[in-house]
DNA sequence: TGATGTGAAGCGGTTCACAGCC
DNA sequence: GGCTGTGAACCGCTTCACATCA
């Protein structure tokens, strides 16, 4: 048990561990050790075990990890024990489908509010979620404890979007937006590109990456931002 | 110029790096240096230089960069001047969802077909996009020359597809399900995971993060799988 | 015996800093 | 003078290997 910083790379294993550690639970199946986690679900049992090791000794030696206590552990670690309300700025076809994709868990993410600045979708809803005029995210967002902003608007707004957001107080962002972003201060925020992932399949069809032999996958556990 | 493996962060980048310059181009910018354009969009300069140099000499000493050959150069290297068929599997919440936003660019990803397991979905169109039964998935695949497969399946079906979509000599694959999938031989696979991108963020929400001080964003020019 | 927890080694990517060239 | 291209230093994450303990 370690109380130094703990790397985003670890945070999103640990993510990862508890969905796998779900479908066990499943399985009625009560006890796991890192080898058998890790052969089950393609990942480093050194790393499973290093990983855990940085919150606590939740492992028992000679035999291993108590499937549901050691979710329970995750579930606090991630603070997923209660409800994230998410706003979600965009609403055209990227925003539209996030909030039909997000909808469906209303558990431990559920999208709250849209925002948009086209005047004929404000005041529009999408799956039961009414869409607002984008200046009125900080009222909207105090108003339904919105602690989450996912942008989902062109990558000339998001720039402008996201220090909107962090302005009205929000400290997580999740960037679709297919730009690098300027964070500051205390706010975390995560891109994910959807462009990017689909072009790096397509240099791996070119004839370029065949030159460069094979590009063994090392899986999500692997490095992210 | 050097002709070894090239790192999928440095692919990632470039990916990022050509939409970059199309910004400059539509602003009728001609010629970039790599410090003037990490200013711009919060990236490294060192590491444009290095990434660009694994492909060539781009550049010109005490000038930097022309925009448009440059484009030209990262298009030519990532594979983007033609079309590539998308196959997405799973016609759910997220298939939808997918084929929905990926819908929008015809140029580079068309999204061909869908593929569906439920007899109620097959026959149906999303976005004017017929689903299949996923058994025909090979026949379809040929049919259609798609090249890259989308796995937007339960987590509990992803390594069952990925296995058969490979099997039709699919040898590009992104994976949506939250799960690690393992992979073999010259298959390039990818898997993003939006749930894990999101309980990133409550992890920084939870108390847990705030004793580990700030987590500054390294941007998408960063560690990535 | 068997599996955890962990220092140490190893590895790959990023950043530095400067030689080389326009 | 200014900027690229690049070896070298640096840094952080992963993997190894083993002491430790049920």
């Amino acid at each position: 048990m370690k109380a130094g910083k703990i790397s985003e790379l670890t945070t999103n294993r640990l993510s990862i561990y508890l969905r796998c550690l779900t479908l066990l639970a499943d399985e009625d199946i009560k006890t796991v050790s890192s080898a058998a986690l890790a052969k089950r679900f393609h990942l480093n049992s050194a790393q499973i075990r290093k990983d855990l090791a940085y919150f606590g000794e939740f492992g028992v030696r000679g035999v291993g990890y108590d499937v549901d206590a050691l979710r329970d552990h995750l579930i606090k670690i991630l603070g997923l024990g209660r409800t994230h309300r998410v706003g979600i700025i965009g609403a055209g076809r990227l925003g539209s489908a996030l909030t039909n994709y997000y909808g469906g868990d209303r558990s431990t993410f559920e999208v709250a509010a849209l925002f948009d600045v086209d005047p004929l979708k404000i005041g529009e809803r999408i799956e039961g979620v009414e869409i607002f005029d984008a200046k009125h995210f900080p009222s909207i967002a105090k108003r339904d404890n919105i602690e989450v902003a996912v942008i989902a608007v062109p990558a000339e707004a998001a720039q402008d979007v996201f220090e909107q957001v962090t302005a009205a107080g929000i400290r997580a962002v999740m960037n679709f937006a297919p730009i690098p972003l300027k964070t500051i201060g205390d706010v975390k925020l995560k891109t994910v590109d959807l462009t990017t992932s689909l072009e790096g399949l397509a240099y791996h069809l070119s004839g370029a990456a065949s030159l460069n032999g094979n590009n063994p996958e090392p899986g999500p556990t692997g490095r992210r931002n």
